[in-house]
This record gives C-alpha cells, structure tokens and sequence, in this order.
DNA sequence: ACCGCCGGGTGCC
DNA sequence: ACCGCCGGGTGCC
C-alpha cells in the first residue's frame, strides 16, 4: 500500500492524493501522465537505431496486464524516491505493468530525459509470469545521435542490436520494420514514392460508403424534405450514434475486448466512438443532414422532444418539471411523463456539475470494481427493470436497450454482428443539448440553416454563444438545444472556467473540424477537453497536408488508443510516413470506419448523387483600347527588363516582392488604369518624383472616390483638407502637419514609422478640391473590362431582369470603380468584401439571396471573401473579373452558386485581356494544377524553381 | 567457525 | 521466486 502512493509520483502530478481510494483514479491519471509525458511533436525523420532485451520487474504490484506481442509505453519516472532513474512500464490503456529493471533503467534515463531516443516496448512472451518478464525494446531517434546512444548504451553493457531480429510473435508492423531494416543498412526504409502516397491519401476519404446503408426519413421537426443522399448521411450518422460497434481493430476474444493492432486487451468494452468525420464535399448539404442529426437523433434512436406551436398548448417542460421528484434523477425510476427527457435538463446547477459524468465514472473505475459488478449474473441486477422503465417513460416502448450502468454493460454479451443499440445511463439520458463549433464566417450560415430548416411550427432553443454578453451559466446552455459558438470565442473562452467545458453536451459538431489539425493551438486543447457523448466533424478536407493532420481529428474524436499521441505514431503515422504499406492499410481502414464522404461527382448505383444544373464555363477575351495598350505595353517593357535583369542576376528570389508588385500593376492595368498608385508597394517602383507625386494623387482621389468614410488617424474623425503621405497613409492637413511641428526632424508617420516631411504632403491640386465629395462621375472613366463586363450585364437583363449575377474581383478598388457604372444603369447591387463585419455581411447575404422584387441583382464580390460555405445560390450568372493565380480558389468561388439549392443553369464568364499576363496567367494556372499535384513531398528548391519559372513565362522571358 | 553448508525469510523502482 | 540474496544457525560422516 505504501508504495501504492508514489505510483504517480512524479512529475507535475505529484500532488495527487493517493490515499484515498487510489484504485479508483489511478487509470485516468496515468494515461494523462503518459500523454503529457509523451508529447513528441514530430516523430518523423526517426530511424531505428536498434532493439534491446530488457527485463521489466515488480508485476506483482500492479495491475496492469498484457497480452503477447502488445506494445508498451515507457514512462521516465523522476520523481520516484526509491531511484530518480526509474522508467515505467505501462500498457495502452495507462495502467502500469512494473518498472524496467534498475541497472537497465539508469542507462535509459540519461537516453531518454536528453531526448537522444525514443525507446519504445514491445512483451513478446512471459505476460503471465508473476514477477517479471521481458521486454524487446526499441531505440528510436535521429540519425545524427544514433552513434551517441549505441555508445552510450555500451558503456552501460547494454549492447543494442543493430540488425534486424527475428521477432516471434511480433506484430506486424514491428516484424516488418524489423524486415526492412534487416535489408537496409542504417535502418532507412524505401519509402512509398510521392505519388503513391498522394493516390493512397486520395484514395483515403474515397469511396467509403457502402451502398448497403439505407436511408433513413427525418423527423417531422426537420422542414426541409431531405435528398436521397442526404438521408443516407443521416442514417449513416444515426447507426454511429446508436450502434455499439467496437472501434476499428478491436475485437470480441472470449471474456476480453482485444485490440488487434497493439494486441491489447481488458474486460472493459472500449469506449465507442459514436460519432466521426462526415467529409463530404462542400454543398451536398452537410449542415442540413446535421440539422436532421439534431432533431432525428435524440436518446434512444426517438426524436428531440420540440415544443410546437400547435397541439397541446402548455409547453412541456414547465408541465413535467413539477412531476418529477428531484431525487430520482440518479436512476430515473418511476418517471411516467412522455417528456421526461426535456425536464432532464431543468435539473439544478449543482447536480449538474457534481455528478459523474458517464466519462469519468468509466475510467475511474477500478479493475477490481469492475470484476465485482461483471461477476454478478445480469438478470439479477437490480438497476435493470428501472432502466427499462425509464426508457420506456422516455420513448413511450420498450427497448432492446440493455443495462448499463458504470458503462460496463454486460448485458447479454453483444455480438460483432447485431451492432445492438448503446445502452444509455439514466446519467447519459439528462444531456441534452447539441454544441456546434464553426469559423466566424459561416455562423450566419449555421443560424440561416436552423432558421430555414426546421419547421415553422417547432420552437427549437438555439443560442448564439457569441459576443461580450454571452450567457455563460451552464444551466442555460444545457437546457438549450443546440448552442453554437466560434472556434475564437473557444480559445478565448479556454480555461477551465470556461462554461463549454462544465455542460454535459449531448453531441459536440466542429463544422470545418480541419480546423483543429495543429494540436498545439489553444482551440485544440479546448476541443479534447469537452464531455459529451457523441462527437461529429464535419469537414470537406480532413486532410490538408499530411497524415498528421489527422491524429487531432481521432483524438477529438476519442478513438482509442489514437487519442494517445505514441500509440498513434508507433502504430500509424510513423509506417505510413516511411512508407510502409501495412500501415497505410491500417489507416485505410481506420478511416474507411469512422468517415462518411461523397463528392459532388459521387454516384450510387451508378447514378449521380446529386444532379446540380449543368454549368457552362466560358473565357471572354477582352481587347485592350489603344490607350490602354500602350500603358500596358510600357509598364510590360519596364516590369520585363527589371525581372529580366533579377533572372540574369539570380535575383528573382530575393526581389520577390517587387516583382510580385511589377505583375501585380500588369494585372491592374488589364482591368482598370484607376487601380494604379494605390499602395505603398507600387509606389516605390515609382520612378520620378513627378510619377510619384502623380500616383499620390491618384491614390488620393481613389480613397475619396471610394465612398467609404475615410478615417484620419491622428483626430480620428473624417478627413477634412486631406493629404497624402509619400508613405501612402491619408491624413487631415492640419493633423499631420501638427504631428511634424510636435516631432521637428524626427517626425514619422503615425501609421507606418516612416519618415515624413511637411514638403512632402501631398495634396489635391486646387481645381480639383470642389470635385471629391460630387458624383465624381467627371473623373470616372470606363475600362475596355468594365465596358465588357456592362455589355454582358445590360443583354441578360433585357432578357430576364430577375436574373442574378456575381462578379467577382481580386481587386476589391476594382468592385468600387464597377459601382459607378451599375449605378448609372441603375443596377441594384449589394457588395461583399472581407473588411465587413459578421453583421453587415449577414445583411448583405440574406438580401441578395431573399426573392423579394426589391432584392438586389448584383453582388460585388471579392474573390477570398467570406469561405467555404457561403450560399449565393440566388446568382446563377458568375463574372470573373480577372485571373486568380490558384484556380481553386476560382472554383470555390464559382461553387458558392454552384451547389445545392441552385435551381438554374450556372453561365461562369471569365474576362481575360488579349496578349497580357493575364492569358500567361491562366497557362500557368493550368500547369499549376499539375504541380500542385505533384507537389507532395516535392522539395523547397522544386518550388521555388517553379516559381521563377511561372515568372519567366508570365514575362514571356 | 576469521570458514562452508543448510534452510527460512524475503523480494521493483 | 521452481530464483538469488541476506543473515542466523550450525558444524565429521
């Protein structure tokens, strides 16, 4: 007992208080430990150095187990008192199985605490042994300390094989790296190539859906009839929710539940992942199926219990609250009301947070504990009949759901193949509400969809968790149905104090879960921290860059034993990154089980999953005029022979950023001479000061023109007598020139630190000072771009004025220039750019999508406004103004119409201008397509070569 | 007997 | 632990 107490004395959890009960804590503990212990932020680039037989000692002292052929953690235990060396040995689930042997472990912990190796175990043989047994343990770490800790090790008489050992009884991936490196010298293994690994990520996310799944009706709440395929998700999502499948690679063996990749076992069923990644394709309606979820999917597979507008008129909750005695919250017994299960939620704050939640109670369970229960025949147990009244009061039938209680459901033994409901504690039973996660810019979406989707008649409690005056008392937000907030407002929020973390939620959604794949953010932590018992992801790119990205995703989503970083790398990321095959099949399946993806192109029984209006692209070329040519052409001359001169030089790289400004002036000039001298940049490649003090000026009159109220920085009020800085920053005369009296030599402009001078303001030449504030439609003038973009505008409206259009500029000057001709036309427009606010842009999406005659025709938008998810189905017409280097984000763009919901044919016209950088541009997006591809894994300098090649092209150099 | 041998007590780090 | 180690009891064969 005495040494029971410094089973976890090390470390930061020193503290902890043993005494009491120890048995009960002790795994939760430990595997936080090990997870803490463990953070390894990169296990890639490890080579094996070799493998050691050791002995690890004191089983009889504890009670973790293992299996043959299962992996082991091994923890550095500094604190121990009895030697500060001492490493531990524990299995997956964290529960110790003894120490290494001293001598052994000295050696060990001067490798491990100067992190030279990550040393790794493996028991082949002697698990039932009472005291000890051995252990096959491997070195693992950069090449570079390889020689190091070989040495290292020897000195200590610990000699370590270096070539590969025939293992028996090892597991696979272990047998096989021990094979290459046995082939291979210096333990490099022949990696999959690129290109094989880029096929097996895409193959990935591919094809995961059986078509076996049925399709399963939404409930009466959901006012929106679902597609096909949309039902299918929803089916799908509910037997995930439902069905008690083990996880991947865990099996039934007899009395145990045995994890097949590490060979690990235990009694306890492990914890179901109910829940996983649906990664369809952005606009096949992820947000509805998730809607459906909410309302289709409450306890026991029966619908969320709504209020509705008609029927019965008093609302439920204030009816029941007063029928049930507060003492029977524990197990639910004798509760008769139909609506049992929206009372749960009124329940006080107090019991909220002391009970258990079904979480901590399954951990902290002690082994002995559950033996006790598990011995005991199930049909004696009492709680059964209760748990079957309760449930019965709560769907108004009898289920097939089992006893449960201490999540060790024993009732009758589940096989693989029934998939039997989850049985759900009278404790799961009380959760209620559903917590949603998503990016700032598509929360207005998320409030839309609940708005537009549920029916008129069902009064759904959504809450905004969002804003300084958020509600944050945990009773409220568990009493609400669904509570949506930001990934900000989480990293914000993040201590423990944080409400989100206290509610008991019934399904916690991260809406572009990508989000989360740097497990180094706060948001990240936040995220592992939440209890809930069902957990879902909805992204359309789970993984952005490498297989890394999605040890995050599985954590979040508790898929034992991933959520722990060393299993996952020992059993998963590190094969799959040195390209072995097994590992990716691993992976393969792993996901295959927990994810749900079609593509807009998917088909099911060789019909199409969705049938969206056909879309038309086509590229209009635009003729400069003469005048605009000859700009263009003098501009392209001298942006040809600087570049030209960088590419002779070797410069290209280095200048980089001015030759992104030279091209960034040629694209300007394709769409519109007004676009110039508008920023700093651009004025520094001014060549005169006469240029230089022309481009002010015209910068100058733009941020007039533009019609926003332009703010001086120094009175912070509109600026009256503007000037403009050489710097490019616009000022009230009178304040600035108060700033450079005040500083004398020294004065710098208050917005950018550069030197500024009272000579050098400039300002309006005086005949054109009564022009700024007028219609300024004197100083306007057209571009052969606008005038072709008008022509377009003005034939569909004569052919149907209801007609919607988008276009779309990089340039968002651009969109202010395009206002003044639509204005004269007397189009009605709205515009989107990414300097609005959430409200305005709300406002402006709802308008330009609602039906009404008075909606606006035209939405100015900007080509990387808002994200993923924004809905402008409205439009069915898409102008491109100009080229965008990476042709996705065209696509993304065009999608923003062309998704779910469009009802018409979608006309994408792009505008490139005749003979200019811009056709070069769209070679190049071509060729990019192919690179990009290829990209993976390429190298720095690859890229960078491809870069200067771009430019060269570009320059037709 | 300043040894060897026997057998009981004992046991991670 | 069906070991090794420790230390007390014992002492020809």
């Amino acid at each position: 007992m005495f040494s029971n107490r410094w089973r976890f004395g090390w470390d930061r959890y020193t503290e902890v208080d043993l005494f009491t009960d120890h048995n009960d804590t002790n795994a939760e503990t430990l595997s936080q430990a090990i997870r803490a212990a463990s953070e390894e932020p990169d296990a890639d680039g490890s080579v094996l150095f070799g493998h050691l037989q050791g002995t690890v000692v004191g089983l009889r002292y504890y009670t973790g187990v293992v299996n043959s052929g299962e992996m082991v953690g091994l923890v550095r235990q500094p604190q121990n008192p009895y030697d500060r060396n001492a490493v531990m040995v524990a299995n997956i689930y964290g529960n110790q199985v003894g120490h290494i042997k001293k001598e052994l472990a000295a050696a060990m912990a001067y490798v491990m605490d100067n992190k030279l190796a990550k040393v790794e175990g493996v028991v082949h043989s002697g698990t039932k042994n009472k005291f000890t047994m051995p252990v096959m343990l491997s070195f693992w770490g950069k090449e570079e300390k390889k020689n190091t800790v070989i040495e290292m090790m020897a000195r200590r008489g610990y000699k370590l094989n270096t070539g590969g050992i025939g293992q028996a009884g090892s597991n696979q991936s272990h047998s096989s790296q021990g094979a290459r490196a046995l082939s291979l010298k210096k333990g490099v293994t022949i990696p999959l190539t690129a290109e094989e690994l880029k096929n097996a990520f895409d193959n990935l996310f591919e094809g995961l859906m059986e078509s076996k799944d049925g399709e399963k009706e939404a409930a009466k709440s959901v006012g929106t009839p679902l597609l096909p395929h949309q039902k299918k998700a929803l089916s799908w999502m509910c037997a995930r929710e439902n069905k008690s499948g083990l996880p991947p690679f865990w099996e039934k063996r007899g009395e145990l539940y045995y994890n097949t990749l590490t060979c690990f076992s235990a009694k306890e069923i492990p914890e179901r992942v109910r829940g996983g990644i649906l990664a369809d394709d952005m606009g096949l309606g992820k947000t509805l199926t998730t809607i459906a979820l909410i309302l289709t999917n409450f306890h026991n597979g029966k619908p969320l219990p709504v209020e509705t507008c008609e029927g019965q008129s008093s609302p439920l909750k204030a009816r029941t609250k007063k029928q049930m005695p507060p003492k029977l919250e524990g197990d639910g017994a004798g509760v008769s009301s139909r609506a049992a299960a929206s009372l749960r939620t009124d329940i006080p704050q107090a019991e909220v947070t002391c009970a258990h939640t079904p979480d901590e109670s399954e951990k902290s369970i002690s082994k002995g504990k559950i033996k006790a229960i598990k011995r005991k025949p199930s049909k004696d147990a009492p709680g059964f009949q209760e748990d079957l009244d309760f449930a019965a009061a709560l769907g108004g039938l009898i289920s097939d759901t089992g006893f449960k209680k201490k999540k060790t459901s024993k009732k009758a033994t589940p096989t693989l193949s029934s998939d039997p409901s989850i049985p759900e504690s009278a404790e799961d039973l009380k959760a209620r509400a559903t917590l949603i996660i998503c990016p700032l810019s598509v929360l207005s979406n998320w409030l839309d969809q609940f708005e537009q989707h549920v029916s008129a008649n069902v009064k759904l409690n959504v809450y905004l968790y969002y804003g300084s005056d958020r509600n944050r008392s945990t009773k409220f937000l568990s009493s609400q149905d669904v509570v949506i907030t930001t990934y900000n407002i989480l990293s914000s929020d993040n201590g423990d104090k944080s409400p989100l973390h206290v509610v008991n939620w019934l399904r916690v959604v991260l809406d572009e879960g990508h989000i989360i794949r740097n497990p180094d953010t706060l948001m990240s932590k936040a995220v592992l921290r939440f209890k809930a018992q069902r957990r879902w992801i909805l992204s359309g790119t789970p993984i952005q860059n490498s297989v890394k990205d999605l040890w995050m995703l599985l954590a979040f989503l508790h898929l034992k034993p991933f959520d722990v970083r060393e299993w996952w790398n020992r059993v998963i990321q590190r094969p799959v990154t040195q390209g072995n095959k097994e590992g990716l099949q691993n992976l393969q399946t792993l996901v295959k089980c927990i994810t749900l993806r079609r593509t807009k192109n998917s088909e099911v029984n060789g019909r199409p999953l969705v049938s969206l209006p056909e879309k038309t692209v086509c590229v209009e070329k635009v003729e400069l005029s003469q005048a605009e040519r000859e700009e263009y052409e003098l501009a392209r001359n001298e942006g040809r022979n600087t570049i030209g001169r960088y590419v002779a030089e070797g410069t290209v790289l280095s200048n980089y950023a001015h030759v992104l400004a030279i091209l960034m002036r040629l694209r300007q000039l394709c769409c519109h001479p007004d676009l110039l001298a508008k920023t700093s940049t651009d004025l520094g490649a001014a060549a005169t000061p006469a240029e230089l003090r022309e481009r002010l000026i015209e910068k100058l009159r733009m941020v007039l023109a533009s019609g926003s109220d332009e703010e001086c920085s120094v009175c912070l009020e509109s600026v009256r007598l503007p000037v403009i800085t050489h710097c490019a920053h616009v000022y009230c005369r009178p304040c600035i020139a108060q700033v450079i009296s005040t500083e004398k030599e020294t004065a710098r402009c208050p917005l950018c630190r550069s030197e500024i001078k009272t000579s050098e303001l400039v300002e309006f030449p005086q005949e054109e000072m009564g022009e700024e504030n007028g219609t300024n439609s004197e100083k306007w003038r057209t571009s052969s771009k606008v005038q072709a973009l008008m022509a377009n505008l003005l034939r569909l409206r004569s052919e149907d004025n209801r007609i919607k259009c988008l276009v779309v500029s990089q340039f968002t000057r651009f969109l202010t220039i395009l206002e003044t001709p639509l204005r004269e036309h007397g189009f009605s427009y709205v515009r989107l750019d990414g300097t609005m606010s959430l409200k305005k842009r709300t406002q402006v999406i709802q308008e330009f999508q609602s039906s009404a005659d008075s909606s606006p025709v035209i939405m100015l938008l900007s080509l990387k406004a808002g994200g993923v998810g924004l809905n402008l189905t409205a439009a069915s017409h898409v102008f491109l103004m100009d080229p965008a280097w990476n042709p996705a984000t065209e696509e993304q763009c065009i999608d923003r119409c062309h998704r779910l919901g469009q009802k018409r044919k979608v006309c994408v016209t792009k505008f490139i201008v005749k003979d200019s950088v811009e056709e070069n541009m769209v070679k190049i997006q071509k060729k990019k397509q192919d690179l990009l591809e290829k990209a993976f894994g390429s190298t720095n300098t690859d890229r960078k070569a491809s870069r200067i090649s771009d430019i060269k092209a570009l320059m037709e150099l």
